[in-house]
DNA sequence: TTGTACGCGTTATCAA
DNA sequence: TTGATAACGCGTACAA
């Protein structure tokens, strides 16, 4: 049973009223009771409730964040950059993973509303339209992290990293450049997908559809893709991954039937997760901010949580990075 | 302003207390007037307050996991067995992660016990002996994950993981061996130095201090360690790692000095992440039963909480396997 | 400087 | 079947 206030009064000889100011510091108090109400409290383990507090505080000092996948490293950068922010102002953070399941997503944002979190933030929505100010199913303020299309969103600009790493290749003098593909469920909305399209109408390559295959995100989703890709009539020189798993799945099945990378076909990958520096061969990839992706959507919560000002915030994008590594290399002549 | 019980009753026309009733599927309540109200209940948009149930009930339906390192992917897989058991008993997972740091630890364990979560989970702990039942700091039942000397704790038996793989390279004809430790923090305890120093013993093979060198967990230590290995006079010609993390920096530092493995040294891992696989070349490591050691840590800690039988409950570990792939090799001759 | 009284949202008990 | 009341732990007006 924890210690409450009241048995520290009792205890002290006090009202609990006191206990109360002793605890926060209060100014109308003599130096001498709250010194020794402080001893006291600590002597008996006193811990005090977010519950009770919140209850009537009507705010918990906590932001809770819904992230896509726990298993991918990415979102544990952003987790940094958002604990940080949020540590300066003296908020704690609450971290769920909904493992990119819209049920589960919304089942988490929920949780977080019962819990009287003061906000909320969710990278990757499923679900991103149930948040919108139009439905009025939130009373807590929420930002999106990578969801441009939402009004209170940071995100990086994955049309414009994709632009610039099929450049690249591009540049490198691939012609035939294959593109995996989050899955066929986000195909229409692809920023990544439009960037692609965008690099090869400026340099007048023709598309391909038969070049775009279908991953999952995942290691397994880049494994799977390489059959369809080895079967095609006539094979690319290079392949633009969804992200750096999808590209070390890629490699590692080149790798099993023989080839390899960048010798028979470069490939870039996308997140510069810190294993793209480390795995054989090093990986060409697009460096997103990822740590400042967080502060700035923690800051922009923090904003919405305490000025409540919604015409203030913005949505915000930030710049992504070409990291060229050995992965991608000039097309064989 | 979220809608509270006393509005739903207003509206209503009934008391707060046939709300709740009605909110709760209570027996003695006319079906129709539950139906409306729950409907009521539903079109203002009524969440109930975790603050407020948790206040009276003294319970709060979730328990906080506090893990090493976000980063590790490790304990994504942990996370998922612990929120399978969880959910089976309609338990809520909330996380943080301390980022290998005592007293960000110690932090997020008092943070849990203010929220008056029902209990904790923590994973290889820095301050394992603060939470001994002797301290009597806590009061909300605690389980450690790795930590087999605490007495609510479910562990993999790294010594037996240890033994195997140091067994293993001396079977492909090894025999000076060297080993990267998690850090000198931990030397005294580390279940893995045990297990390599009886592998060694168990084959007659004498014990080089020189062998031993601190890496830090993760990549950089990995990559830090090598120099200090191939400076010792007498190389080794198999490195035994911390963790999989480690391994990759050890190979990628050898890699970048021209070294080849498994042709030059043979290199193990520890712990069987889903990269061990696909890395170049693939690493031989050792499984932890990492999903079911989560579900066991979560039941363990439901049992705690539920009965509050300490007596019935005690320390259980888990049988490592030892996973052969292409980074270790027949010594050279 | 300290104590008293009330309310936060909810549930449980008792009375109606 | 329903309503009134108290209680959970805490903060804060207001009174002393």
């Amino acid at each position: 049973m924890p210690v409450s206030i009241k048995d520290i009064a009792k205890e002290a000889g006090v009202s609990p009223s006191t206990v109360s100011r002793a605890l926060n510091d209060h100014p109308h108090i003599r130096d001498e009771t709250k010194a020794s109400i402080q001893r006291l409290a600590k002597a008996m383990g006193y811990v005090p409730s977010v519950l009770a507090r919140g209850l009537v505080a009507k705010r918990t000092a906590s932001i809770g964040v819904a992230i896509t996948d726990l298993a991918d490293p990415y979102y544990a950068r952003l987790m940094l950059g958002i604990e940080e922010a949020a540590a300066a102002h003296r908020y704690q953070v609450v971290l769920s993973s909904y493992c990119r399941d819209p049920d589960r997503e919304l089942a988490i944002v929920n949780d977080f509303q019962m819990r009287r979190m003061d906000g909320i933030i969710i990278t990757g929505s499923e679900t991103e339209e149930s948040y919108l100010p139009a439905g009025q199913k939130f009373f807590l303020p929420i930002v999106l992290v990578n969801r441009p299309g939402y009004p209170f969103s940071v995100s990086v600009d994955r049309f414009l990293g994709a632009r610039k790493i099929v450049e690249h290749l591009i540049e490198l003098g691939h012609r035939r450049i294959a593109h995996i593909s989050e899955g066929a469920r986000f195909r229409d909305k692809s920023r990544r997908l439009d960037g692609y399209l965008t690099a090869l109408e400026m340099h007048n390559i023709e598309f391909d559809g038969r070049l775009i295959v279908d991953g999952d995100g995942n290691i397994g989703g880049g494994i799977q893709a390489v059959p369809q890709l080895l079967a095609l009539p006539e094979l690319p020189t290079a392949v633009f991954c969804f992200n750096d798993m999808t590209a070390i799945g890629v490699i590692n099945a080149l790798r099993q039937r023989g080839y390899e990378v960048p010798r028979d076909f470069s490939v870039a990958g996308y997140d510069d997760l810190e294993m793209a520096a480390y795995y054989y061969p090093t990986l060409t990839t697009v460096r997103q901010q990822t740590h400042e992706l967080g502060t700035r959507a923690a800051k922009m919560l923090l904003k919405l949580i305490d000025i409540d000002g919604e015409d203030k915030v913005a949505p915000e994008v930030v710049e992504p990075q070409l990291i060229v590594r050995q992965s991608t290399a000039p097309v064989a002549v």
